[in-house]
DNA sequence: TCGTCGATCTACT
DNA sequence: GTAGATCGACGAG
């Protein structure tokens, strides 16, 4: 197992840890089953200058807090009153930068990622979404904060890694209350993927 | 304190 | 195609 070392969380540049992140594993150990796929999907929220983040303006609520911390973390939180959202927080304290996991292929405890989602056989939507990668994984707010260093939630690098030819960066999904922001190409995912969600050529 | 809306998904019509 | 689920943050009053 190569966990992803807390330096790779540390840089400012969150778009280019959004696209780094395309190929790496994923893996949640839930009541003892570890589950997860690589990831496929990404979304980069750029701090405090960008409006489509809950940080935006340097707001601090006990809910964003976690997006101040160091680098390396979880931040997990509850949308439209019912899905839990995983996002990976990136630069250094007081940066509120974070990478949205918008979309896994899973590899690793399908059985358990099959119960949670309540399916009986893996289809493409399985973990497209963030909603639906939250769900499937066991993520909930039990995760925020939890660094990806523990033995809960982690990522790994196996090796994996896509060429610039075969990864796309257009604007981000639902995000369109952000204006001008929404434009920016901060969506990355991997091209032909069945796991991606969205539009996907 | 109340009303509105959101980084969404599913189940219906 | 569109409604419903249902909680946290925000702005108005």
């Amino acid at each position: 197992m190569k966990k992803l070392p807390e330096s790779f969380y540390l840089s400012n540049e969150v778009t280019s840890v959004a696209r780094n992140l395309l190929g790496k594993y994923l893996l949640t150990c839930i009541d003892g089953v570890v589950s997860g796929g690589y990831i496929v999907e990404t979304e980069a929220y750029n701090g405090v200058v960008d409006k489509a983040s809950h940080a935006y303006g340097n707001r601090l609520t006990p809910r964003t807090q976690t997006m101040f911390e160091r680098g390396g973390i979880a931040y997990v939180y509850l949308c439209y009153g019912i899905h839990e959202m995983l996002n990976v927080v990136t630069s250094v304290e007081g940066q509120p930068h974070a990478v949205l996991i918008r979309a896994i292929n899973p590899t690793e405890g399908i059985d358990a990622l099959l119960y949670r989602r309540n399916m009986a056989v893996v289809k493409h939507n399985i973990t497209a979404g963030p909603g639906s990668v939250g769900k499937a994984l066991g993520i909930t707010r039990k995760l925020n904060s939890v660094s990806f260093q523990s033995d809960t939630i982690w990522i790994e690098d196996r090796g994996l890694s896509f060429a610039e030819h075969e990864v796309a960066a257009v604007p981000r999904i639902g995000v369109a209350y952000a204006k001008e922001d929404a434009l920016l190409p901060y969506r990355f995912y991997v091209k032909g993927n069945a796991y991606v969600s969205k539009p996907n050529k």
